[in-house]
DNA sequence: GCCAACGTTGGC
DNA sequence: GCCAACGTTGGC
């Protein structure tokens, strides 16, 4: 078994929610329409069964660390890259050579007390290297070194 | 392979 | 709604 590592994932709560996600059955969702290149690498390269991440809610009114979920599956192609219906629909992804992929992630728990990007750029120095709080940062998927993951996990009550 | 134009992200 | 930062596209 390698080492497990650590995630953060964004979401828009405007189209899904940490309380989308606990509504799921098995409070289990496919990660999907994921469409940048790095993001995918992670997706497809990275992540194992077992691994944690952090919830991010962006473009929102609080943008924040709202929770936390587990990694529930290797990387496998996302068919929302196959479906003409999908707003996500890539022709360029093909079944026999998909460019695109997904994870399944589920639930662990929703904080009572979200951590805040506000609070989180407060403690910059001890954060020093957190893509999230990187200037003009866009991935939707990104690693979070382990020191850090404890750190955020104090600033949200939880150590 | 360069690079300008364009679309998207996402905090504010 | 603004706009800076970024990734992608496509002409050359």
């Amino acid at each position: 078994m390698n080492q497990l590592r650590y995630w953060l994932l964004k979401s828009e709560p405007g189209s899904f929610s940490i309380d989308d996600l606990a509504a799921c059955p098995d409070q289990t969702t496919q990660w999907d329409g994921v469409r940048n290149y790095q993001a995918r690498n992670y997706l497809r390269d990275r992540m194992q069964p077992g691994d944690l991440g952090f919830f991010y809610h962006s473009n929102c009114r609080q943008p924040g660390i709202v929770g936390i979920v587990e990694i529930r599956s290797a990387g496998y192609p996302d068919p929302t890259a196959f479906d003409p219906e999908s707003p996500y629909f890539d022709p360029k992804s093909r079944i026999d050579r998909p460019r695109w992929f997904m994870v399944d992630v589920r639930l662990v728990e929703k904080f009572s007390r979200p951590v805040t990007l506000k609070q989180l750029q407060q403690h910059r120095e001890v954060l020093e290297g957190l893509t999230l709080l990187r200037r003009g940062h866009r991935l939707s998927i990104m690693p979070v070194a382990p020191e850090h993951w404890h750190f955020i996990l104090s600033l949200a009550g939880k150590l």
